[in-house]
DNA sequence: AAAAGTCTGTTGAATTTTCAACATAAGGAG
DNA sequence: CTCCTTATGTTGAAAATTCAACAGACTTTT
């Protein structure tokens, strides 16, 4: 765990606790960590939403999946990010999403219950933790937001525009790279893949962007 | 304020809190309240996120507007409940959504820095407040999933059902009212008024539901 | 009671998306 | 290096949405 310390105090659950407690508190805490393969399935829809987890290397997605088979992604998440914190603190019993491994990636666990309920003098930290997981839960709030103002427009170009122009901003240059791939950002957008390059194609033809993959530069 | 104890006890934020501290832990925290009469501006998009409010009586919306003009709901909230906790508690600066008061309404307003800065040992309930937020943030962001669980569905039909069942499955019933007229809900599902009309007229013909205003029966 | 305004449903034309299919390019496996 | 798989772009027809306009039912105001 100790290599991860870089990125565990980076990570917003551990905001305001030292390095010298972080592992211990851990070990406290029973945070369990497992490596996983691209695509395999790190939290199931509909199994128990106990744990919540942190990113340590690699990336994940959440995802939803209707009963037609399309896929939403709700959002994707690097290192130092922390997921399925929700579902754990609303305490709803059963994942409504999943979480993949988008690729190769160590994660660790964390029992929600043992933040959320073990007597709170055993561990100096847990008014911390609750703190923090609070002012985590209302970012993840306004990244919703985000995403609604993002999906909400009703043409493939808006929310392309959109999204981007976000993007933008977050990058604070007009030259950035997104963390999905065509298909990815489709189903991010809610839109048809094919619909969504041949949109990015108009938009190039206009001088409007350019774009290469994953790097995008906005005129 | 009194006349409002029944409400304050069922809201989230007030989770935990006995009915005889309940009172003068509002005034330690500073609440104001107010009445809108309806379609009123109880808190305008880029300004301060400073405050927390609860709805006493009436209901509000949580709106965006876009360039274009075109609404966004993002939630409706009637007695009891929460809204701007998230942008208050992440500390963001400026509001990014307005809210509306939906019907004449009283709303209680709390300075969230009385919240989240205040030294802790000023009044014992600190700790139980922001351990009520994290809970109440939590709630939110899981209706959110559920939002974005209707909305993503593509066609108009798709989305009006998903909707509808689940507020069937909120309600425990088949039979049920909705907290929208057909101009918030087409505005709620992100679809044009008169084609939800439609949708809703195809759905009626086919023997999928009836509905009469706000109230809808699915079969 | 009449007038004005709001809400809902309907319609048809224009626009946009979806769907299915294919072509090419890029990357990885053997 | 070649084969196989994946990612991306393109296309055209079918389907769905949006837009604008109007009519009827209801409410509220005067």
């Amino acid at each position: 765990m100790k290599k991860y310390l870089e990125i565990l105090k980076k990570c917003p659950l551990f905001d305001g606790i030292e390095d010298s407690n972080l592992l211990k508190m851990l070990v406290c805490l029973g945070a369990k960590t497992d490596f996983y393969d691209k695509k395999y399935t790190v939290l199931s829809e509909a199994t128990p939403a106990k744990y919540i987890g942190v990113v340590l290397s690699g990336s994940v997605q959440v995802i939803q999946i209707d009963y037609y088979g399309n896929r939403s992604i709700l959002s994707g998440l690097g290192a130092g990010e922390v997921f399925a914190e929700a579902f754990a603190c609303a305490e709803i019993g059963s994942m409504p999403v999943s979480v993949i491994a988008n690729e190769p990636c160590e994660i660790m666990m964390i029992d929600s219950s043992h933040i959320l309920h073990t007597c709170q003098n055993n561990c100096g930290f847990h008014q911390r933790l609750i703190y923090n997981l609070m002012k985590d839960l209302a970012t993840k709030t306004i990244m919703f937001h985000q995403r609604i103002e993002v999906t909400s427009k009703r043409t493939t170009r808006d929310k392309l525009l959109t999204y981007l122009m976000l993007q933008a901003k977050k990058a604070g240059s007009n030259s950035f790279d997104i963390p999905f791939d065509r298909q990815e950002l489709a189903d991010y957008l809610e839109v048809e893949r094919s619909g969504l390059s041949s949109e990015i194609g108009k938009l190039r033809r206009e001088g409007i962007l350019e774009s290469e993959k994953k790097h995008f530069i906005l005129y």
